[in-house]
DNA sequence: CGCTTATATTACTGAGCAGTCATATATGAA
DNA sequence: TTCATATATGACTGCTCAGTAATATAAGCG
């Protein structure tokens, strides 16, 4: 893993890393849109949208055309959503994993062999 | 998808939109280490990788354990490089798809039906 | 051309965050 | 307790970036 490819993953990863995007994506999920659309779907402000759209595009996650005076913009690669749906299922099983954790003791991370109650641990 | 959701998934992208995480990742992926082993495998300065493990814990991206002076991490849930590979392989698709459109015509994107040759058309 | 609608861009502001230095805390050993 | 090592944290700096308002550009129509 070279640090480019690090940096080149990592800035793919930003992208995603943005609720209004996330949202211009799940608007696209079941087919393209024009812009007007979504300014509608998604209740972003027509400048900001618009760029988060060019910035969705300048990373090849949505294709666009022109139709008139319409921008009509679509999903590049739905794999895109297999990456949100990983996402999604990991913090469900992070979710769960908490809830089985916390019954049992709070946050049992102590000394590895055997745990000394008063000592101030590595927890917070 | 509720806003809190879009929210959740997107403060988790957020913690892996950053080399230096996805370098400490890597270096847990055969295994856990020590800070002092993870300062050697990924170059960081101590201060800074301290920072960014309590961001992977805080997110549930790695357990820790104290083994006497030293503060063992280690994987939480190995999916995560399930993500990263996809992501690997969309930036490699990427790739490709952008040679495959280079050699016909320099980012063909124009009204739809018919290519105006000398119209500003959506392309900069 | 001039008008209207659709989309993009510029300039600005404020918030968040990575990196760094210095320092604090935790643990074990003498 | 004092010392040494390992890890975490406080405070600061500089950069990046989302949101916004105003304006520019593009395309169709009369």
């Amino acid at each position: 893993m070279t640090p480019t490819q690090l940096a080149a993953v990592a800035e793919r990863f930003k992208v995603l890393a943005e609720p209004a995007r996330l949202r211009v994506l799940h608007a696209l999920r079941h087919g393209g849109r024009h812009v007007t659309g979504l300014v509608a779907d998604t209740g972003l402000q027509q400048a900001n949208l618009s760029r988060h759209l060019q910035q969705l595009y300048a990373h090849g996650f949505v294709v666009r055309s022109r139709q008139g005076t319409f921008v009509h913009y679509a999903i590049a690669d739905p794999q895109v959503f297999a990456l949100c749906d990983l996402m999604c299922g990991q913090i469900e099983r992070a979710q769960g994993r908490r809830r089985a954790n916390r019954p049992a003791r709070r946050a049992p991370v102590a000394t590895d062999p055997a745990r000394r109650p008063g000592g101030a641990g590595v927890n917070r």
